[in-house]
DNA sequence: GTCTATAACGGGATAGAC
DNA sequence: GTCTATCCCGTTATAGAC
């Protein structure tokens, strides 16, 4: 009988990252307390100070947590990839299943009961933009590149800046499903979904396959 | 001389509401303070309850603002493609064209001189989703509909759901344009951006229509 | 219709005991 | 490593003079 009834479970700063993980998706950020955080995590406000120093560097190591085992995901997938096309460029459909799918799959194991998750998403871009744009540059740019590369190998015929375009739009689509703004229902009765994840991925690569191939007109 | 240093210019309401989406832009809506907004504007804390009734309420006057005429420009155009095209569909790029049109105008009109102003389309996804559903359903739900509505009737061969899911992609490439995202430049140097309005209007247009046509194929 | 002054509250952070 | 207690600050909102 160590300490029986105080603590009823073992690591403290995990629970804290579940528990701000948790509010930060259903509150955002600004409006969520250190204080209730800690609530929720039945655990003490300076706990948070102790492991993490900030609430600032709480939404940091948040962020890192489930981008890194993604971003691995993406590499590892590309890697397969180019090495299952020996020499050759993988075909685009692949690769943009590669690059959309892993998100998917870190959004279900966030939560897997249901849809508050993807707000978390939402909430993140949502933050002063210097932390933002800190903390994509550390995550995402060696991914970003790679990927950029081989989908311009692989589209010898449209064009280096006009590729990089189209993959800032791959982006957009892939955030938009990840933030689940297509679940808002603005038209009445028109919502494309829900739909389970294999269906959303699909739809989303017969979009992006056809947008990457688009014929390259320039100006005039 | 009625008020001579007092007050330097006429109407109270429009400075706060001036001052409010420039600081809401600028540093998000949790961040904001009244009292941030009021020193900007010259006028005193009371004077927003006095006019507006709460912060909250400030916001959606400022949402409805700016989205109604962008909306009314929106209806416009559609109308005159349909009265151009007398029976016929009018062709799938000019109604891209026709729904992203407007909102670069807006934006541009909402701060000539740059990007700051498109945070605050970012900022304004993240805020509780009860009021941006709200909002969203107020002032694009009729628009929405009717430019669905002739989006299915220009892809016949696509089916209804499928459009659907489409025009949700074209969505999600707007508002991350609007929002500024493509300027982050997470993969360093090789942003698109920044380009003038009309070249990033024609880079979407070539995209989205192809993502638009691209043939249906189902499961299996 | 606009101001001053203040109420009533909750926030993040820290010191220091244990 | 974890707690209690507290500091100090900024917030929204309102009451009441002008």
């Amino acid at each position: 009988m160590g300490s029986p009834a105080k603590v009823l479970n073992g690591d403290t700063k995990e629970r804290i990252l579940a528990a701000a993980e948790k509010l930060f998706a259903e509150e955002g950020f600004a409006r969520t307390s250190l204080r209730g955080i800690t609530v929720e995590a039945g655990v003490n406000v300076a706990a948070v100070h102790y492991h993490f120093g900030s609430k600032e560097a709480l939404l940091e190591a948040l962020f890192a947590r489930r981008a890194a085992p993604m971003n691995a995901e993406r590499l590892a997938k590309l890697n397969d990839l180019e090495a299952a096309s020996s020499g050759d460029v993988p075909p685009l459909e692949a690769l943009i299943e590669a690059f959309i799918a892993p998100s998917f799959r870190m959004l279900e194991e966030l939560d897997p009961a249901g849809p508050p998750a993807s707000q978390l998403i939402a909430r993140f871009f949502s933050e002063p933009e210097e932390i933002v744009q800190r903390l994509m540059r550390e995550q995402f740019s060696d991914v970003g590149a790679r990927y950029l590369a081989t989908f311009t190998r692989a589209l010898p015929d449209v064009g280096p800046r006009e590729v990089a375009w189209r993959f800032e739009f791959m982006v957009a689509v892939l955030t938009h499903l990840l933030a689940g703004m297509h679940l808002i229902d603005v038209v009445p009765g028109a919502t494309p979904g829900p739909a389970d994840q294999p269906e959303t991925i699909r739809h989303a690569v017969q979009f992006l396959a056809a947008g990457f191939r688009a014929p390259s007109k320039g100006a005039a």
